[in-house]
Order: C-alpha cells, then structure tokens, then sequence
DNA sequence: CGCCCTGTTGACAAAGGTCAACTAGCGTGG
DNA sequence: CCACGCTAGTTGACCTTTGTCAACAGGGCG
C-alpha cells in the first residue's frame, strides 16, 4: 500500500508507513474539472492534495459570476478538513488540473487523529474552526456595495450584540472605503432596511434587507 | 492558576486544568487599539481570545489604506498560530476593543502540543500552513487591478512553473472579472513586463513588474 | 472647553463592471 | 480525417459604481 512518496508525505510520516502501519488515506486520480465536493455536502470525506490544483469556490449569492474562486489548493495541502469541525463542506472543491488526491472517510480521519481532548486535537480543532467560519474577503466583483453591506448585516444579525467595530474596520473586511460604506448604510436606510447612528447599525426590515441583499439574484439552479 | 472559565474553555480542557495540571496559557488583558504584534516580528507567542475583538491587516502594499483590516478574530479563536509554522508573524493584530487574552510562548505551546509526527500534529501543522499561505482575497481597495495582477505575478513568479491556473480563476482571486484581468495583463506587456499568448504568461522584466506593482507606494512608516 | 479622531456628505473623475462581438484552440461527431 | 461547434479568452464602447479629495459634524478625551 505504502508507496515511496508515502515515506516524504507529512500524514504518511504520522500514520508511521515506515514502520509498515497503513496510512488512512488512499490515493485517487482525478480529471480536470472534477468536482470533488459541492458546498452544502455532508461532509464525509477529506482529501491531501499530491498533485494537481483545485479551486474552492463559495456561493457567496451574488451577482453574474455566482461560484467565484477565492482559493486555490496545491499540492501538499489537505481539502475538506471542515469535516472534522462541521457537518457540511463550506465550499465547492473542483480540480483545475488531473490530480492525484489522496482521500480517506471523515470518520476514519477522526479516529486516526486520536483522542479529542489533547492539546494537538484542541488547538487544531480551534483552528479549523476558524477557517471554516472566516468569510472570504469580499470585492467589488461580488456585487455593488450596497448588497455587499447587506449579505454582511445578515450574516451579522444573529450576533446583533456583536458590533462595535469601527465602520473603518467593517468596510475593509467589506473590500471598501469608508466613505463607501458609509453610503451604503444610507441608501440602506432610505429603503427602509435599517436605522443607523454614528455608531450603532439596527435591522427594522429584515425582508427589506433580503431584498436589498439579493436585488436580481436567487437565479442559481433551478431553471433549464 | 485555573478560573472558572478554564474548565469550559478548549485548552483548559486540554491542558487538564480539571486533573489539576496547569494550563500554558496565562490571562492578561490588553486596552482597545493595543498592538499585539505587528507582521514580521519574530514571532513567539501564542494568544487565545477570551473577549474580546482582534483585527488583523497585512501590508499587502498598496494604496492609501495601507493596512486594511481583512479579517476579525473574536473570542474562542487563537492568535499568531502562524508562529507554529513560521519564524514571524504574517499579520499585524490590534485589539478593537479591550480585550482578554490567553498567552504562551510559542516554544512552551511547541512542548505542549507533543510529538511532531502524531496525527493531529501532522494535520494541524498542515493546516496552519495552509492558512498562513493563503492570501487574502483582494478587492479594488487595494489598489487597481494592473497593480493587482502585477504583485500577484511576482508572489507567482517563483513558482513560475505553477500556472495553468485558468484565467478566469485567477481573475475571481484577485477580485476582478475576466475582462478586467484580461486588459491588466494587456497594459502590463504594453509596459514591457510580460509577454503573454492565449494561456501562458512570461516574466521578461522583473523591474518593470515591480515598478507597476509599486507604482506610488512604499510610503508606508517614515514621513512625519 | 477645545482638539482630535471617526464617520458623513458632496462633487468629480477614473476605474472597472456590463454587454456584445469576435478569435483561437480543442474536443466532438460525422 | 476534417468540419463543426463549443468554451475560454480578448477587445471595444459605454455607463455605473466607487475611489478621490475635501469640507464638515458629532463624541470622546484630555
């Protein structure tokens, strides 16, 4: 089972194929264009990348180009781990080249990655964690500001005590200026979505943020 | 040593502040705006949020907002993880708010997190760096798309033999659309810097690429 | 009390998104 | 084997959006 890049592979290395134990992982090929998984998935199975490059993209709803790439994954890094911390996949994983990859059941991974509670299972569960909740970087090809502002409130609204970030802060994780942001949070009050003051952001229409947040959109998949 | 809060907390638990043992990390509290490191320093702790928001910018160059903020950590998520795989910090953090922070030289959480060829370790050390890797997803705020493409050339250059990354995948990282990607690349060979046909594009002169990638900047610190 | 910083608003210009037509390459099917 | 048609990429013209610059307002802190 154990193949010579086993012995120089990081997981082969832990699953210890020197001393002739069997790495979880199996390799697989796949062709270009290959959808390995789909964002929404059960999340059932996580991937090492051996060579080949595949591009995760997230149906951030949005404009013309729904599903764009906003990460590539190369060789030597794994694909799917949000797995291990969530029940679903975040994001949609499709090769870009021929790819080798080499893929073992989620469950099996949790089991090989030993006991829930050290420390190395701890932080690396944390790290996922963070990964998986972290929301790509919007820009502008994502949407004109005013939508881009509005999918960012409703993301935010469950955690409505959340705020008290600087809008300087908030329009930078939105990939614009403040005075950008600033005008956004106006045209969104004219439509009578939200209530604003310097510093605090309320919802008052959450239908009227929806539509503000999906103006055109919600095409996706259904039509022929 | 052990707070209440230890014994819900993931490392607590980890650390086995429930059997008495001690947990690495120690509490100290931080003011809002305090610096907790800046990108490039040697990077030798290791922070856990327990309240508090954290921003995170990186110098990605550019523009006027040198040093946007491109992603928000909040409690519950680590700090300078990247020192766990790097020798300095990626990004520059700043507490938003005061805040509550758990802290731990990186060589004790090194000890701490045992062996480096166990399983978890293996998939941690992945996955962190994949993160620190990862670039953030730029957006027109970081300058215009010609100098977008441009840096994004010269952190590809070196793995000049990368490519074959679909044009159109590339444009969706860097924030733009196909069309816009495609006439950057264009202005870059009317400077002199590329060469490129319908699906390789050819370094010919670095100077020009850096210049088109800096067009106006390196600001940055030094001006009163 | 006044300054400074953050956020707001306005006017303007440029960058880039949109639509559309066109080309090159590649795979498919006749 | 060639022709056809498809897809990815390129280019052009136009117009909205947003970045830019500047002036101003509110709040907090000294």
């Amino acid at each position: 089972m154990a193949l010579d890049r086993c012995y120089s592979c990081p997981l082969g290395v832990a699953a210890g194929v020197a001393e002739h134990r069997a790495c979880p992982f199996v390799p697989r090929e796949r062709e270009a264009g290959a959808h390995l998984y789909v964002e929404g998935d059960t999340a059932d199975r996580v991937w090492y990348i051996v060579s080949g490059y595949v591009a995760l993209s997230r149906e951030t709803s949005e404009a013309r180009s729904s599903g764009v790439t906003w990460a590539v994954r190369r060789p030597g890094e794994m694909l799917g781990t949000e797995g291990l911390v969530s029940d679903t996949y975040r994001d949609s994983a499709v090769a870009l080249n021929a790819a080798t990859l080499c893929v073992a059941p989620r469950e099996v991974v949790d089991a090989w990655l030993g006991p829930e509670d050290s420390p190395a299972r701890a932080v690396l569960q944390l790290a996922l964690r963070t990964r998986c909740n972290e929301v790509p970087r919007r820009s502008c090809a994502d949407g004109n500001a005013t939508r881009r502002v509005a999918s960012w409130l409703l993301d935010e609204a469950p955690s409505q005590n959340a705020p008290q970030i600087p809008r300087q802060v908030v329009a930078g994780l939105l990939g614009m200026l403040p005075e950008t942001f600033s005008r956004a949070l106006a045209r969104l009050v004219k439509l009578g979505a939200i209530e604003i003051d310097r510093r605090t952001i309320r919802v008052v229409d959450l239908d009227a943020l929806l539509r503000a947040a999906g103006e055109g959109e919600g095409e996706g998949e259904g039509e022929p």
